[in-house]
DNA sequence: GAAGTGCGTTGCAGGATATGCAACGTTCAT
DNA sequence: ATGAACGTTGCATATCCTGCAACGCACTTC
């Protein structure tokens, strides 16, 4: 591993917290000033880095266009894409795309029906790994030991009394996500939100991605949501079918 | 500036193509493999590229954490959205805010009244600049030979037959939004798409920021959209007026 | 089935390259 | 006017990166 790279690197995250003067780089790095400056210097000409006029950096403008065009060369995604609107068009809930990388779930796509504020704020953002529906299937798809120990590593914050609490109850979740085929998220991250979700998985059989239905309660019960279940599977595994190179796109019903 | 650095920044926007496997990166930036292999592992152990299964190397997940913290934690867009989002509840239509930063204007906030389709797709991505409403304000206020300089070295890309055909058009129209204060794209990036933009300007006077409004002429004529004018021109001012009584933080606590 | 090809990976020695230091220029507050 | 804080520069040192060559592995070819 490169010292001089992984040093500069370690500074995009520390930008993340806010915008930062030399100093407090350099600081936080545990270097001189003068190597920090040369740091920032090259993440700037990258346009990584952008120093706004008060002197201090923040990131950068390039890094946007980067995270652009990396989630819009995802196949998974431009694959999953119509299928997405369609059942949004047909049940007119909110319809995610999410996928596992690095031990993180995160949304890749979202089709909203009403309310188009904020709409950009979860795109490419970690979901709730304990409770979302979609974390749950594709951590479930992980070999039994990997599952083990990652779930032994997590945090499990109780985001509302239905959390999941701990990582026992998180593993035995998972193996009954596992068994069923799909996966609900009954209140258990926001108290009025429930989803339901499905595997979409590649042609070896492992899960590459997960998508879900999520409405307030307010809007359909838990009950009502769960007769979408078949709806959302068949979205699923006609994905799945397609991006497996199998199908093609006619036969979804 | 660092050559080690350099070199691992280079990979990103290679990997922003699409895919690619060790070789490919290595010739790409004229090294050698071994060489191009540790730049990589070290990129990937901080998340920036993410390693698939056929082993080719992409961008990765932390790409898309970061410029979603970096966008969160800018200032002006915090701040503009809610005025914003109440400027489309009145009018209805697309408002876009955008920023200048190194020679590119970049939208950083989105509130779309219809489609739902898509809406993250143009976030963080640069816009057209030669004819955007909002890429005219931002570079009608650069300093002469600067804004200059810079419309020499632009491709005029002819998207439609009013778009801007070369620099001394553009150079002309600048002066022209400078002198007016507001800006307006008819029809120059897609035929049937119109906007109203409006100046953002921080407590120096100097344009921070941009917002418009726009809608297809199949809902709204040209003549009908200009009519928003003043509502427009009375929000930036608004988010103006706001931004530079608290710029930063620190003095209003 | 054996030999060949393409790919990623490893350890190493040499030297290019990053590092910290000290000194300077500014800006801002006292 | 004085001092402090901060960013910036040139430079000598040695650290850390580089390219090489060899290896393992998977897959193709004869």
């Amino acid at each position: 591993m490169s010292q001089t790279v992984d040093r500069a690197l370690s500074i995009l995250p520390l930008l993340a917290e806010g915008p930062a003067d030399l100093g407090r780089v350099a600081d936080r790095l545990g270097v001189h000033k003068s190597t920090a400056l040369r740091l920032l210097r090259t993440l700037h000409e990258h346009g990584l880095v952008y120093r706004q006029s008060d002197q201090r950096y923040r990131l950068g403008a390039r890094l946007f266009a980067l995270a652009q065009e990396a989630v819009e060369n995802l196949d998974i995604r431009e694959i999953a894409h119509p299928h997405l609107a369609r059942l949004n068009e047909r049940c007119g809930h909110t319809v995610h795309l999410a996928v596992y990388e690095e031990n993180e779930v995160l949304y890749i796509d979202k089709v909203e029906s009403r309310y188009p504020v904020r709409m950009y704020s979860r795109i490419g953002k970690p979901v709730a790994i304990t409770v979302a529906a979609v974390a749950k299937l594709c951590l479930a798809d992980l070999p039994e030991p990997e599952r083990r120990a990652f779930a032994e590593k997590l945090d499990y914050p109780m985001y509302t009394s239905r959390s999941t609490p701990n990582a026992p109850a998180f593993l035995k979740e998972l193996a009954r996500v596992r068994e069923q085929g799909w996966a609900t998220d009954l209140g258990g991250h926001e108290e009025s939100i429930n989803c339901v979700a499905a595997p979409i998985r590649g042609a070896d059989g492992r899960v590459v991605a997960a998508m879900s239905v999520s409405a307030p309660n307010v809007v359909v019960t838990a009950d009502e949501l769960l007769t979408l279940l078949p709806l959302v599977r068949r979205t699923a595994d006609a994905i799945s079918g397609e991006y497996s190179g199998r199908t093609s796109v006619k036969d979804s019903v």
